[in-house]
DNA sequence: CTCCGTGCAAAAGGTTTGCACTGGT
DNA sequence: ACCAGTGCAAACCTTTTGCACGGAG
């Protein structure tokens, strides 16, 4: 988990951001926003409301939800789709690259020290403006390479 | 597209593929194969449903959820799971990567000759195979960048 | 002839939407 | 006081599952 004090300066920051973008500081805006500034994981929607619920009776899943969807568009954080199933959502922080497991789909994060800078292509055939890059590396996990 | 000799090609060693590992071959199988070695782009199930369908009466939707499912575990295909929504797939050709476009989700292949290649990282300490990898371009599309 | 593969219908997630109310600014 | 944001319930979309039938090997 990163530490109390790293989560509390991003917490200070998310807040200064809304202000400034005019975008309201509703508690529930705060509560999903520090529960995913606390973890190391890669919650689904459902995971979050699970966990802030308890601290704020009345959470209506929806509003997770449209929270996150709220990060995502702010650039607060990042929509991780992986396999089928549920979307999972990342708090943005440094770069860093997934590993993803062929068999079972397990996910787990690579810092980006193990990966050597890449240079950004040039995409101009293609019209776009590359802003960065996330890595997936398949293989498998040890669990699922000894079955 | 494709050319329709590469295509051919392709049916013709998915065809050998099946036998050699005792899959039938039935009809929904090859139309379903065959219909995504045509496209270029990543097409969701219900694509390929709507593609097929019409030369293949009484088709399901199930499955073609089915065969892309199969085509996925015997490796003549690719999951691509961008942003929320439905499932995409891509027919296995070499290694490529994409730019996704954070305004609208759109798409789009870049072939492994614009990015120089990698060297697989070190991820002993966390109990991975790494066979292969793709990069995700994250940036703004043309028409996005105009709005 | 035997099963694997298919079709149908229904269930199971996950996510979004309409509408009325509430709480930030 | 105004309007963005929330809660609830219902709709929606994608994917999976159970079961009976049919066609490939």
């Amino acid at each position: 988990m990163p530490s109390q004090r790293a989560v509390a300066e991003r917490l200070a920051a998310f807040e200064e951001d809304c202000r400034r973008r005019g975008l309201a500081l509703t508690i529930q805006r705060r509560a999903v926003f520090e529960e995913l500034a606390e973890r190391k994981d890669h919650p689904t929607a459902d995971q979050v409301y699970d966990a802030v619920q308890p601290r704020l009776r009345g959470l209506s899943r929806t509003t997770v939800y449209r929270v996150l969807e709220t990060l995502v568009d702010q650039g607060f954080a990042r929509r991780v789709q992986h396999a089928t199933g549920a979307a999972r959502f990342d708090p943005v922080t440094e770069r860093h690259h997934h590993l993803v497991c062929d068999g079972c789909g397990r996910l787990v994060d690579l810092d980006d020290s193990a990966v050597p800078e890449l240079r950004l292509p040039d995409a101009r055939g293609t019209g776009f403006r590359i802003d960065d890059y996330t890595i997936s590396f398949r293989g498998l996990c040890k669990s699922c390479r000894q079955s």
